[in-house]
DNA sequence: TTGAAAGCGGTACCAC
DNA sequence: GTGGTACCGCTTTCAA
């Protein structure tokens, strides 16, 4: 008899048969519960070590109407932002008891993906879903919030029925501004990003302006263009407007390759011109570059988002929560007081 | 009656009862395989799309002997490593028409989180797997490969029943060796990472001294001790050595700490000395770092990893295979000739 | 073409 | 304490 190449696992009948007792006897004994003899438990774990028994989780989640697994759903996972994120939930998902599942979409078919992806995470009968995507929009969510709860993290959600986790974009853009008023600029550049593009993008550069405005800067707006060179396309004429001592940037990547451009134009940062970006997460926050940035708090969006949603499990009545959580100011070496003689350069 | 806040998911009896038809009647429609009337198949699709249906993975999978399901096991989410190569798996095994769940570890509790992780991706039934961690060791691995199709990916992987798909590191290592020899360098340290830190990291550190030597050049190692700020800490000591003339370190991440400890000792790069890293992903790749280093081919891990799994699939006799990938060298501008005089520096 | 029924691998309730 | 049995939601024969 040649042993099989691609054997079959072993269920709880094998278990059964290998103990010589009921399949009733090793659903105890495995689950820890119910009555039985030590003698019996013993022989019954003994086998199902041998055969290298791994539950069915697909079986066990259909009977028993649970299956212990939050589901989470990730927009792209190259992205630091998102790997971050992700994270945080497994850690904290991990500590409430329960497992997780992640699916994501791909780059190219993006949206269709994370529909897909939904639906894979959906027919698993997660227990909570948490949604990290800028990209999925509220009706492709909204179907399901009443049939499993679930948190979007990372953006700022308004739709009345969806519950989310996000950092204030209006707050950190705020603290940025201040940063650069009380060193003393005076014109500063913005990078806004339409509202198209990138909603959370849009709403913290738009907070950029208007803090500034408030503050009574002279602010000059440049809407960014979408492609992947937009940011640094922007900066040769930003150059030519000789009084302008700052530039603030949407997002720490962006800001990199506004700094690049500066640097291929002989511009001195923070010397001739601050800097700042947004985001503060991931490589780039490595001192070499000292981005002057906001970071966000991921970590604490991936706690409070896993604690929201267990929340939400034991009270389906609650009313939807849209919580905000502060960033912090990185006050790094891209930032600087104003040059003296800015006409100068 | 008022509505339940809670409401389950329907099953194909609901839909059934809706449409007034057998349940088997609603899984043909929804399989689209079977003989059924056009009449009776849109009135099916109709109340499942107005009740919202989503399919129950379990009971499909448990019946099916099926679940069209990889499994993908990522060490850490948030390494760039990480999520360019799950971004890549994921995108081949959409391709090849199979969904993929994730299951991650967590930093802290390391192994045992990872251990877990491969549980809850077995008892999901995956049809195939990929272990994508430096830190889960073979043993841990091997008991399954016989049940589920396994594939390796981004560590070298010499255990002779798993298979597995890297970058070559020898070849990767030489590459850059070769790279500074031509441009003329004569002396240069190696921070070799201990096999017991990082078994990859290891090998190509490993590699780079022997291609050194090999090529008659003065090789000087200094082997890493653990810790965040190991790398920059061996600075120092290279420093004092005035012949050296290019440092190579182990990694992207462990070259930018070098780099900033050399700009805080006012060495030029590359003036007065180059630097090499390796792996050539994620947001270091900006070209305001410019870095020298060694790109990972991680789309092609990703791809031929998916694709030895899916051959497993047909075959599950196919011996186990090894493939090695060629990284691609990228010149930046962190690497030049040697100084004229380097004892000058 | 359609529906009834068996059964996937478990859990839980039930007598014994 | 133990084993028999119904059943979770679905697919798949098999008759009608």
């Amino acid at each position: 008899m040649t042993e099989e190449k691609a054997n079959r696992a072993p269920t709880i009948i094998d278990i059964a048969r290998e103990a010589g007792v009921s399949k009733s006897a090793v659903s105890r004994a495995l689950l820890g519960q119910g009555r039985i003899s030590e003698e019996a438990r013993s022989r019954i774990l003994d086998a199902a070590q041998r055969l290298g028994y791994v539950k069915n989780a697909m079986a066990q989640g259909l009977v028993a109407q649970r299956t212990h697994t939050l589901g989470v759903l990730v927009r792209d996972a190259v992205r630091p932002f998102y790997g971050q994120l992700h994270a945080a939930l497994q850690g904290r998902a991990i500590e409430g008891g329960y497992r997780v599942v992640t699916a994501t979409g791909v780059r190219d078919f993006a949206l269709a993906e994370e529909r897909r992806a939904l639906q894979t995470l959906l027919s698993l009968r997660v227990e909570g879903l948490v949604v990290c995507s800028g990209l999925l929009p509220a009706r492709d969510i909204t179907p399901f919030v009443e049939r499993v709860p679930t948190v979007v993290a990372g953006r700022p959600e308004p739709h009345p029925a969806i519950n989310s986790v996000y950092c204030d974009e209006e707050d950190g853009a705020e603290q940025l501004v201040d940063h650069l008023v009380s060193l003393g600029h005076r014109r500063v550049a913005v990078l806004l990003v339409p509202e198209a593009l990138s909603f959370t993008q849009y709403a913290r550069t738009a907070a950029m302006v208007n803090g500034l405005r408030e503050r009574g800067v002279d602010t000059v707006v440049t809407e960014l263009a979408d492609g992947r060179e937009a940011p640094a396309d922007a900066v040769p004429a930003l150059l030519a407007d000789r009084e302008i001592t700052a530039i603030m940037c949407p997002q720490d990547d962006a800001m990199v390759s506004v700094l690049e451009r500066l640097r291929r134009a002989g511009v001195r940062v923070p010397d001739d011109m601050s800097v700042t970006g947004f985001d503060g997460i991931g490589p780039l926050t490595t001192p070499l570059l000292g981005l002057t940035t906001l970071r966000q708090p991921l970590d604490e969006v991936g706690r409070r988002a896993i604690d929201l949603l267990l929340e939400l499990r034991e009270d389906r009545s609650m009313p939807t929560r849209h919580i905000p959580l502060r960033g912090a100011l990185v006050a790094g070496t891209t930032t600087a007081p104003p040059p003296p003689h800015p006409a100068r350069r």
